[in-house]
DNA sequence: CCTGGTCAAGTCTCG
DNA sequence: CGAGACTTGACCAGG
């Protein structure tokens, strides 16, 4: 099990996403961020590596506008030893990495270009992680998409364009099971019919709930992942008290991760933990799970994670 | 400088 | 039918 938290580091004065507005682009511009971002996400790695945070999600800006039309940079060659020295970095250090898409990704829709659309912005990804030459188990996150109001058309949909994706996007993609269309139990059908893995995410299922146990929850979604996939990616989070449903606690409570931890003995994976304050909460799950034999850390490590 | 309105994109829900 | 949520920061125009 390795523990960590996605995109954004609040205790380095820079972000490995910063990106401008579409009508400001050049390609001057964009390399300026794309200098800065890589830079940025060095930074992130070294302290990561050194406080045995082994899990990152990195952050779909990290080359703005890369599936946009106006983007005609050729980032990839311009910064390919950069991408190659991160990517030798994170294999050296053991650490796990994947990238979600956000929302306007949606490989479902009804609409011709928006599924081309999401298929450029997946490439994209792909790219992304090809560059840094990552292994299979580097994987790109989304959710199944829109109902259109027809759920088996939709799912239809899906898999007519999860089966026309390209080799270095298919090789990657995994579903997650999300809060308001579709729970666990369609992502695992949908596994059945396509082979997708399926990552789980605990708090979107206690929102949408599939019925299963944590326990059968991990039994069926590790079914669903390959030896050549990695150890399984989840995603936990905490419901904000007082926020709406599904909003991200502002900081993690170590009461019920532990219970979580318990849930999840006899099951291995790696733990992505989306609570707003990053690193913070990070360092304090990685301080309740030091004793979990699952934990891949340092164990010198442990002492400087929690200060 | 500082502030706050606004930012590529889609879909669903609610008033 | 239009606005807001999603998730969220930070860009950047204008004072």
């Amino acid at each position: 099990m390795r523990i960590g938290y996605p995109c954004l580091n609040r205790s380095l004065p820079c972000t490995a996403g910063s990106t401008f507005r579409l009508k400001s682009f050049s390609r001057e511009r964009l390399e300026a961020s794309v200098a800065a971002n890589l830079a940025c996400l060095e930074a992130i790695l070294d302290y990561n590596l050194a406080r045995g945070f082994l899990y990152f999600r990195i952050s779909s800006d990290l080359v703005p506008f890369a599936s946009h039309p106006v983007c005609d940079v050729d980032w990839h060659q311009t910064f390919n030893a950069d991408f190659r020295a991160i990517g030798r970095r994170m294999r050296v250090g053991g650490m796990r990495i994947a990238m979600h898409p956000d929302q306007f990704t949606l490989l479902n829709s009804p609409t011709p270009d928006i599924r081309k659309r999401s298929v450029a912005e997946l490439d994209y990804h792909a790219q992304v992680l090809d560059a840094m030459e990552l292994a299979s188990d580097a994987k790109i996150q989304i959710h199944i998409g829109g109902v259109y109001g027809q759920r088996s058309e939709a799912l239809a949909r899906f898999i007519e364009g999860y089966q026309g994706l390209s080799e270095p996007v298919r090789r990657r993609l995994v579903i997650e099971n999300d809060d308001r269309q579709y729970c666990l139990r369609e992502a695992l059908d949908l596994h059945a019919r396509c082979g997708v893995p399926v990552l789980f995410d605990v708090l979107h299922d206690q929102i949408l709930p599939s019925g299963f146990s944590i326990s059968e929850a991990l039994r069926r979604t590790e079914a669903t992942w390959a030896r050549k996939d990695g150890l399984p990616l989840m995603d936990y989070s905490q419901q904000r008290t007082g926020g709406r449903v599904g909003a991200h606690a502002e900081h993690l409570r170590p009461a019920p991760f532990r219970r979580f931890l318990d849930d999840s003995q006899g099951f291995d994976f790696d733990l992505m933990l989306e609570i707003k304050d990053k690193e913070r909460s990070a360092a304090l799950a990685l301080k309740c799970a030091h004793n979990d034999p699952r934990l891949i850390v340092k164990r010198h490590l442990l002492h400087d994670a929690t200060q």
